[in-house]
DNA sequence: GCGTCTCGCGCG
DNA sequence: AAAGCGCGCGAGACGC
């Protein structure tokens, strides 16, 4: 049972259930009803208790932070938007009517910060007739010979968006005092003034001009710094710390040393923290499938860039702990799984890398590493370039899979991951993200980078898949046996492509590590079936983020 | 002054 | 050892 919610012009909401009487059948549109704004929460809380509806609404973040707000909480949901573009866009709709439609109104960016209406304001209008699109999406899934596939991944798509509402509401836990004297430690004390430099970058600053004999140098402007570096003897092309380190000079210590604290200060300092940390919590703003493959970007406050340098600023609260988990080697594995190559499964049996220096493909499992992200990145050169031939000889089944895939993109076509995601055509619209030397399609040098995104694309897509099953499935099995702990529940606090945080009472953070493992299995299940294929996860218990791994 | 681009670096 | 995917962000550089 589904119910369609939508936002009426003059205030309220319209409640229509869709069903379906008989499997099989087309689904059926029932009688809506209306209720007024003050009265949507109960209304969806008891529909929630009674039924267990899969709640359909144009934009995740348009209804339910507001419903969070108000305590309550949906096991699921449809999100239209999000659901829409995956539709619009997949190889496996072709034919339907949704399949590459012209833009329309669900062709939208999600609602960002601002159009989230508070509690007390003025709630805005629904997209059109959201009754009319789920029907349309309903029959492009139906239709399809990827049906079950596209239900999997509009399912996890739009339970994703819930996750995403539901930490931003509980928010990470976040020790400003523990931040702030990693930050003293490292660069001295907050300066007085903002604007100033800390004494220990005053100090870098001093040394740095000294070593190159420049006195007013600014060591920000890349463009200055380079001029002096070249002045001084350094035959390097551009200021970037790799290029630095191969030099020897006095002024590559304390530059790569300013230089470190100089992105401390500006990416995580203290004017981070003032603008991110709320009564202990960081609250990021995840934009889910805000990434071309499906993965999660955010917008604002870098949650997905937070550098080890501040990750023990991540403190559980008291009598609580952070249960960590990642899953190890994870792409890979995703290409084990697309590829059925049974020799890499075999490898994977316990460490990948391992493994796959047992094969004797290669000797070290740095080597083993390298190896395989040149291959699912499509490297031609140096170390990593030079290896894959070699991974290719022990695994062609792997290997000839990410090569078809980039033989696609090099043509022009689009490739698509396990569960339907298709990547964008070359040239499209949607390219304005990507670099401009990729976005007139392929055509003579265009063509070969055109061909390492899509050979990426389909184990990073497929990769953020699987990770959305296995967050997912932690959420269900979290409720399921926490949720009449209330408040006092473990739940997800942080998602960072294949690793979560649960925030955890301590007496019960063992039975967290094993719904965590438990539905790891569960996702590669639904993704892979039987297939030869292990996802393990490494789970650390700890106090502080800084202490897992 | 304002918007946009490039660089450099953090993360997976 | 530094070329091979996907991002967000801030500062400086640049054009109007």
């Amino acid at each position: 049972m589904f119910i369609v919610l939508r936002r009426l012009p003059d205030g309220g909401a319209e409640l229509t259930p869709v069903g379906r009487p008989q499997p099989g059948t087309a689904p059926v549109v029932g009688e809506s009803v209306v209720v007024d704004e003050a009265d949507l929460a109960m209304a969806v809380a008891t529909r929630e208790v009674e039924t267990s509806p899969r709640w359909v609404w144009d934009d995740t973040r348009r209804w339910y932070p507001r419903l969070l707000g108000l305590g309550v909480r949906v096991a699921r949901c449809v999100d239209l938007r999000l659901c829409h573009a995956l539709l619009r866009g997949s190889e496996a709709t072709v034919g339907s009517e949704l399949h590459g439609a012209a833009a329309g109104p669900y062709d939208v960016a999600q609602a960002g910060v601002d159009d989230v209406a508070g509690l007390f304001e003025v709630v805005p209008e629904s997209l059109p007739d959201p009754v009319g699109e789920f029907l349309r999406q309903r029959r492009a899934i139906e239709s399809s010979p990827g049906r079950g596939g596209l239900e999997l991944l509009t399912t996890a798509e739009s339970t994703g968006a819930l996750v995403a509402c539901e930490m931003h509401h509980r928010g990470i836990p976040w020790s400003a005092t523990v931040h702030d004297r990693l930050l003293t430690e490292a660069l001295g004390p907050r300066p007085a003034r903002g604007g100033e430099r800390p004494v220990r970058m005053r100090d870098d600053v001093d040394e740095i001009r000294a070593a190159l004999g420049a006195p007013d140098l600014n060591p920000d402007s890349p463009a200055d710094l380079l001029k002096v570096l070249q002045r001084a003897g350094l035959g390097v092309a551009s200021t970037s710390k790799w290029e630095l380190r191969r030099h020897e000079h006095p002024v590559v210590e304390p530059l790569l040393r300013y230089k470190r604290r100089q992105r401390l200060l500006v990416a995580n300092g203290w004017a981070w923290l003032d603008a991110w940390v709320r009564q202990g919590r960081f609250r990021p703003d995840y934009v889910p499938g805000g990434v071309v493959t499906g993965r999660w970007a955010t917008s604002g406050g870098g949650a997905l860039q937070l550098p080890k340098a501040v990750r023990a600023a991540v403190v559980a609260d008291p009598g609580w702990t952070l249960v960590v988990a990642d899953a190890s080697q994870l792409e890979p594995r995703i290409l084990t799984g697309l590829s059925r190559d049974v020799a890499m499964a075999a490898a994977g049996d316990g460490d990948l890398y391992e493994g796959i220096v047992a094969s004797g493909a290669v000797a070290t499992r740095a080597e083993a590493k390298v190896a395989m992200l040149g291959a699912m990145y499509g490297a031609t050169q140096g170390e990593s370039g030079r290896l894959v031939p070699r991974l290719a000889r022990r695994f062609p089944k792997a290997m000839e899979y990410v090569e078809a895939a980039a033989r696609t993109g090099e043509a022009g076509g689009v490739v698509s991951t396990l569960l339907g995601r298709s990547s964008p055509r070359p040239g499209e619209a949607v390219a304005a993200d990507l670099p401009p030397e990729m976005d007139r399609g392929p055509v003579g040098r265009d063509a070969r980078a055109w061909g390492r995104f899509t050979r990426n694309f389909v184990v990073q897509g497929t990769a953020a898949e699987w990770a959305l099953c296995w967050m997912g499935a932690t959420r269900a099995a979290l409720h399921e046996r926490f949720a009449g702990r209330g408040e006092g529940a473990p739940h997800l606090v942080f998602f960072l492509h294949d690793e979560i945080v649960v925030h955890s009472p301590a007496d019960v953070a063992d039975e967290v590590v094993a719904i965590v493992e438990q539905s790891a299995v569960a996702a590669g299940r639904l993704l892979f079936g039987e297939a030869p294929v292990r996802f393990p996860v490494t789970v650390a218990v700890v106090d502080d983020y800084s202490q897992a791994k």
